[in-house]
DNA sequence: CTGTTAGCGCATTCAA
DNA sequence: TTGAATGCGCTAACAG
């Protein structure tokens, strides 16, 4: 239906194959008959096919994102839609296309995300809110597919991953606490399932272990990083341990929950506990008391996923683990 | 380099036509020879190329979906994010494939949305968070291209719209309101070049006048969708209108900014003032008082504007402009 | 400098 | 029931 690369030529009068040449820039070309394609060309809006070109090209010039389910994922809306559009943008820098699919599309096609992306021809994926038990994801990494992921610290041949440093960034947030005088600081985690998590208690247990504080019992509870997980852990953990003076959650939205909490038993906040939360949303600095917080990079996490996709997929680079330095937002809720 | 059609045929010791009729179900081809070939296939990880197979059917079975510019939106996230949602589950539940697209990546690429949905050869497009103004939205308008806008009313032989009846949800709020004995009630919109804006304004207006308030000076006040925006509106309001008993904000940000503006200006919520917002967003249920909001269904938003046009697309059905009603969630800050 | 030829991987006539 | 031939729109050798 739309116009193509005959029509051009016939009505320039010449060859698809110079006109092909003159629309892409090739030097043998003489200036007459160039001017004359451009200006038909252009008069009849002609736009080279996309896909012809893929096919014998051999190459799509497009990658795929790959999210996990979409709608069941509430709070980590923020961090997806910056990390998505980081990806995105960086892409179209580059001149990819992006093709989205999301764990759910791959379960209603019955094909494996590997298979989608086979089918399509995508170049390289990244990959973004998928868990380390998903079943396909191994698939994806053992492929020669080039990958990346997004806070999944998987490192094969093929596939390279990128996140914040999750340790040290812990750390920031016990130091600040120790440095404000506090001993007794709590640990509400995220779940299990999530890398992300293990970083965090263990940047927490080094730096309070470096504090000489040894004994952590009671002082750490796991929660699923949501706000409601915030308040019924931070329940909990006033119960178990009445004397904290301060709490580092492992999301902002527990923290917020946290507060809430603490508020509920009568404490105030910074002043009877102090409170730190991870991934800096937009939230924190509104909510009263504004909020402390570990923040990650989030767009730019995207825009360095896609660079090193870029050049393992131009250069033929090796993928690496790369860690990106989250920063100590304070506020006053410490 | 993947397995082609070819490989298979080979392998199996028939034609390739006889390979494509087995593996598209096509109903004369042997029992055995299907079986055999399935077999190879499946043996051989034979994924069919999409490319080829768009280029010979001229369908590519995928729409673009268009985004104004990522990361300059902040408030929106939410929005945006769980209608990406619904429309991308939809259109993988139609088959169809995602192409992600935003302004600035026509921008980057000097070449109008239409120019780059004619090249990737895109069935239709949906488009969201476009400014009524944006220079190259009325070219895709007029276009052939099949077209599904959220949240801007344009209606043409090609293109259809989805939004929330936003009329409507604003007199939800103000009856809401009225119903509670308020008669100061105050308005605070977001930027103009929102469709939206009118339409909530305009329901604003004439569920005032039905309740016999006619004269609205000083009640209704221009903002743009923020926090900071509501929060300093507010402050405004107070000055040059002290009696209010009521705000209605055009975003729930803005209202939870001005519940941080009445609380520095001394006014309680809702005792000295009511407060009423909309959008919905989970950070509603989260401040203190909870706030009561005119709620979109953003996810179903997404799905109706995909099912609207693959109807376009598989039936040839006319666009048409599709209004989802609104809910009113009250909380406690009225 | 320009045109002819040959595919890219696949679906689809038309014959056999 | 199967296969050979044709072409989708385009690029890239190879000639001229």
């Amino acid at each position: 239906m739309p116009v193509t690369i005959r029509d051009v030529a016939r009505e320039a009068g010449v060859s698809i194959t110079t006109v092909s040449r003159a629309l892409n820039g090739g030097e043998d070309v003489g200036p007459q008959t160039r001017e004359r394609i451009l200006e038909v060309a252009q008069r009849l809006r002609y736009r080279p096919s996309h896909v012809a070109r893929s096919l014998v090209r051999q190459q799509t010039e497009s990658v795929g994102i790959l999210v996990s389910d979409f709608n069941k994922d509430s709070g980590g809306h923020h961090f997806m839609f910056d990390v998505l559009a980081g990806i995105h943008d960086q892409l179209s820098e580059y001149g990819y296309d992006v093709v989205l699919m999301s764990t759910n599309t791959a379960r209603q096609r019955m094909v494996s995300y590997v298979d989608f992306c086979t089918e399509r021809r995508l170049e390289g994926v990244v990959v973004m809110g998928l868990r380390l038990d998903d079943p396909y994801f191994s698939e994806l990494v053992d492929s020669p597919l080039p990958t990346v992921a997004i806070d999944l610290p998987v490192l094969s041949e093929h596939c390279g991953y990128v996140m914040s440093d999750n340790i040290n960034g812990a750390k920031f947030a016990v130091k600040h606490l120790l440095s404000k005088g506090h001993r007794k600081i709590a640990f509400v985690n995220g779940h299990q399932q999530a890398a992300v998590s293990l970083d965090r208690l263990r940047g927490y247990q080094e730096a309070m272990w470096a504090a000489g504080i040894t004994d952590l019992s009671n002082l750490v509870i796991n929660s699923d990083f949501t706000y409601e997980g915030g308040v019924e852990a931070t329940q909990q953990l006033l119960h178990q341990c009445p004397d904290v003076t301060a709490v580092f959650y492992a999301s902002d939205l527990m923290a917020i929950g946290g507060m809430k909490g603490l508020s509920l038993a009568g404490r105030r906040v910074p002043d009877d506990v102090a409170v730190v939360g991870f991934d800096n949303i937009d939230l924190g600095a509104i909510v009263t008391p504004a909020l402390t917080t570990v923040g990650q990079r989030r767009y730019p996490m995207g825009q360095t996923a896609v660079s090193m996709l870029y050049s393992m997929l131009r250069d033929g680079d090796a993928p690496t683990g790369r860690l990106l330095a989250p920063e100590l937002v304070v506020r006053s809720s410490t």
